[in-house]
DNA sequence: GCCGTTTTCGGCCCGACTGTTTTCAGTCG
């Protein structure tokens, strides 16, 4: 678990605890927006508390400042303690279950002196549930079905399963007659990196159709809710998938609501009311009429600025921006001119370097880096520098073939060892176009040591680009312990170049790392670390991060022709 | 607890849906 989300899960226990102690609730709320601020901050909440600059995040004030310089310099929280003795309570394993909240805690913690997921779990079976004030029946079996579904373990999903999913639910509701929009919304369309649920938008003839057939969606597992406007199911295997109707005249007015995020949302909702107008999914109002609604843009126009980006809707300075205009133009996959990370059979990729050619030739690629893993990793059968050597001599001739209008870029991907040298020799790096350098063992090092051992290894005059930066697999492992503060640094002097890997389980650099990369004007190297012909497609994920990084066209190097990019690339 | 180009006090997004009610509370997004 990362600093940030640590921080984040001390405060939301805070608030969660004060809540079931019976405190006001707005200080709870004040809790759980510092917690969102947190989850989302795109930087290493470490760094901004050693410069002194907690209470300029949006939501943190002098209170909850405390708290968190208290956990980062002890690891403890005086009141955290406290609260835990007063109120022994797992409100954490409680909160996450579906259906419960702070209230329902309360509730069966103070007539049941239920404190944990078990103790909940084995009331509800005995049926000491229903009968409580406000709790029935129902609210008993949906409780059960909230522990399953935590006990599963299934309650995020990552981009580009969740967008898999909702492309095949959109394939199946845009069979239905009478279907004039539909859209994906919610944090799919914004592309976070995990969705919790898919948010589906329509305006169609004839919604009872559209909500009816929806419920019964093969996939589905339970139906949640089944409304007039609002119906929610959940699928086999765990994802909640909403689908609301909206009317075509505030169409844009709902897509921009249900499109989020939160926080932006509640700025705009501020924003309209200094202007003495209220916003709502509905549309934009003064008094009763409507001054907008039917599209996103009118919204925004109407409220003073330019067009948001989905991608950019985290309340991350981008209203700032809007409002004087001063957005950036965001990079589209359109923008690429070729892939420099990517591998073959002669490692481990699945693919002859033919085979991987052909897929890339057919992107419209100008030029295209092989660059298998080097010999420490041996079980992926990385080069020596015979093979690699061999390699090079093999992609002239192929070059020279004039099978590919693109040209191939002779590369590596080179292992970063213990302290930080490489596994292959300068003078064979040396006739290498592309050197990509990246760890792929012993990542648990502390984080001095790994920050030295990068920061050594980009030193190396032949290095080109750091794969991977961080390591990260999204939902499987955490980023590196690194001080990637010293890394860009050390990458800004001599000239190395960030790639944002874009794999969907990788995306490395994050969002958040790449705005702070581009802040020291480091360059991006957006590239599909392709095994498989199939994972060329991956190209798309990268762009989705980098455009939620507010990265442009000219931050990224293979967005420039080849002649440019290689200069660029030069030391 | 946080916040302020009406405010340092008095608000805090708000509507849909469900369940348990008979007018509303809790959850969710």
């Amino acid at each position: 678990m990362t600093k940030n989300a640590e921080v984040a899960n001390i405060l939301k226990e805070i608030g969660l605890l004060l809540q079931v102690e019976g405190k006001d609730k707005f200080k709870f709320l004040a809790y759980l927006r510092g917690v969102r601020s947190i989850t989302s901050l795109g930087e290493d909440i470490t760094s901004v508390a050693d410069r002194g600059e907690l209470t300029k995040i949006q939501g943190i004030g002098k209170g909850l400042a405390d708290a968190i310089t208290s956990y980062l310099e002890t690891g403890e929280v005086e009141l955290l303690t406290e609260l835990r003795t007063r109120v022994p309570v797992k409100v954490m394993e409680l909160e996450a279950i579906p259906g419960v909240g702070p209230k329902t805690i309360q509730l069966v913690y103070e007539k049941l002196g239920i404190t944990d997921l078990e103790g909940l779990e084995r009331a509800a079976l005995e049926g000491k549930l229903s009968g409580l004030p406000g709790l029935g029946q129902k609210t008993e079996e949906q409780i059960l079905s909230g522990i399953g579904i935590v006990k599963s373990g299934l309650d995020r999903t990552i981009l580009a399963e969740a967008l898999s999913i909702a492309a095949k639910i959109e394939g199946e509701l845009r069979t239905i007659p009478g279907i004039h929009q539909l859209v994906i919304a919610g944090s799919a369309r914004r592309r976070r990196e995990t969705i919790g649920d898919i948010d589906i938008l329509v305006d169609a003839s004839d919604s009872k159709l559209v909500m009816d057939t929806f419920v019964e969606y093969r996939d589905v597992s339970t139906i949640t809710a089944h409304g007039d406007t609002k119906s929610s199911v959940r699928l086999i295997g765990g994802l909640q998938i909403d689908l609301r109707i909206l009317p075509a005249d505030s169409f844009g007015a709902g897509l921009q609501y249900f499109t989020g995020s939160v926080d932006h949302n509640v700025r705009l909702r501020s924003i309209a009311k200094k202007k003495g107008l209220t916003l709502n999914e509905y549309g934009l109002f003064k008094g009763e009429e409507k001054v907008a609604g039917e599209d996103e843009e009118g919204i925004y126009k109407a409220l003073g600025m330019t067009m948001i980006e989905p991608e950019l809707r985290e309340d991350k300075g981008e209203i700032e921006a809007a409002q004087t205009g001063e957005l950036p133009s965001l990079i589209t996959v359109d923008d690429i001119r070729g892939d420099l990370h990517s591998h073959t059979d002669q490692s481990d990729g699945r693919n002859t370097i033919e085979e991987m050619l052909d897929a890339a030739e057919t992107k419209g690629y100008e030029y295209y880096c092989v660059s298998d893993h080097t010999q420490s990793l041996t079980i992926a059968n990385g080069l020596d520098e015979g093979r690699l050597l061999k390699r090079i001599e093999e992609i002239d001739e192929l070059n020279a073939s004039g099978r590919w209008k693109m040209k191939i870029l002779k590369g590596a991907e080179v292992d970063i060892l213990g302290q930080g040298a490489l596994d292959i020799e300068d003078d064979v790096l040396s006739q290498l176009d592309v050197v990509t350098v990246s760890v792929h063992s012993r990542m648990k090092e502390e984080k001095k040591i790994m920050t030295e051992r990068v920061c050594h290894a980009i030193e190396n005059k032949h290095v080109h680009v750091l794969g991977h930066p961080t390591g990260r697999l999204i939902l499987k492992r955490p980023e590196f312990e690194i001080d990637l503060e010293a890394v860009f640094e050390t990458a800004a002097k001599n000239n190395v170049v960030m790639e944002l890997n874009a794999h969907p389980k990788r995306l490395d650099l994050n969002a958040g790392n790449l705005r702070a990369a581009k802040r020291v004007g480091l360059k991006i190297a957006i590239n599909t670390d392709a095994h498989v012909i199939s994972e060329l497609d991956n190209m798309q994920y990268g762009i989705f991060e980098a455009r939620r990084g507010w990265v442009t066209k000219e931050d990224v190097i293979n967005t420039f022709p080849l002649k440019k990019m290689l200069g660029l690339l030069k030391k």
